[in-house]
DNA sequence: ATAAATCGGACTGTAGCGGTCGGGTTTCTA
DNA sequence: TAGAAACCCGACCGCTACAGTCCGATTTAT
């Protein structure tokens, strides 16, 4: 528990290696996931997802690839967290993630509201991290 | 990704009710399970292992339950994860709470060394937070 | 025409988690 | 002394989420 998905990290890695490039030099996902030893496949779909929320922009055909979007700077962690994995992912607890009556016990529990202070601090942990600063 | 385990929430909620009733005072799992609607066999096991950490004494036979031992002022919410938790599970990355090589690609991974700071960030967190703030 | 790349859905195997069950031990009390 | 009430402990089960794979389609440079 706890951990960051596989997903998650790959999508990491291929980001910072992105982002570590000149900048808008292309890249494709088999030269990333050779580097790093990451599974082709799943990193693929990372991309296409970084794609989607636009991340990245990706080129088709022989000579295509992903490059970065915006300014790694402004690109955060959390964000990144969020894009990947679909629902707000970074939470602590599911009454927050998903619909308050998800937990079956959401009417007497008691320390929802503590945990939801410890959030907010956690929230501003990965919010802080940029890539530009993995690099 | 990232939610508390149950058992962790179950722990939590237990170890607050009892650090809200008057000191030495004592409890049985059913009476805790039954005021939340806890799953009272799950409830249970958490209990015996948050008494085998040293978080509470239990006393077996018809008027037995658990009592608190230290000062609630001093129980964090880190030391009760990972108590009910057998890794250290308040770990971010997998390389950090199990060995190394368990990540087959520990050895390319750029992401490792920002991470672990992350890591120190998030473990003060949840190190501030003790049980009695959350009465 | 071919090759190299992205796209996207379907599929699988596994491990962890939430929860349950059954049987045991201790101790109070009627 | 019997029974009830509590803790103790290991085994078990069903489900979901996750990591990873596969296949086929589309785009585009050469
Ligand atoms: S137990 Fe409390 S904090 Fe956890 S999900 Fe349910 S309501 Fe939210
Ligand atoms: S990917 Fe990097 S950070 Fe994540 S577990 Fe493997 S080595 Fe650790």
């Amino acid at each position: 528990m706890f951990q960051l998905s596989k997903k998650v990290e790959y999508g990491l890695i291929a980001l910072r290696h992105i982002a570590a490039g000149s900048r808008g030099q292309i890249f494709t996902a088999k030269e990333i996931a050779d580097k790093y030893q990451i599974p082709f496949e799943l990193l693929a779909k990372v991309m296409q997802k970084l794609c989607k929320k636009g991340f990245v922009v990706s080129y088709q055909g022989v000579h295509g690839g992903y490059i970065l979007v915006r300014d790694a700077h402004e690109v955060k962690v959390s964000a990144i967290i969020n894009a990947i994995e679909e629902k707000p992912s970074v939470s602590i607890i599911q009454c927050e993630s998903e619909k308050p009556e998800s937990c079956i016990i959401h009417t007497t529990c008691t320390i929802k509201d503590p945990l939801v202070k410890l959030q907010s601090s956690i929230n501003k942990v990965f919010e802080e991290l940029s890539i530009m600063e993995m690099v």
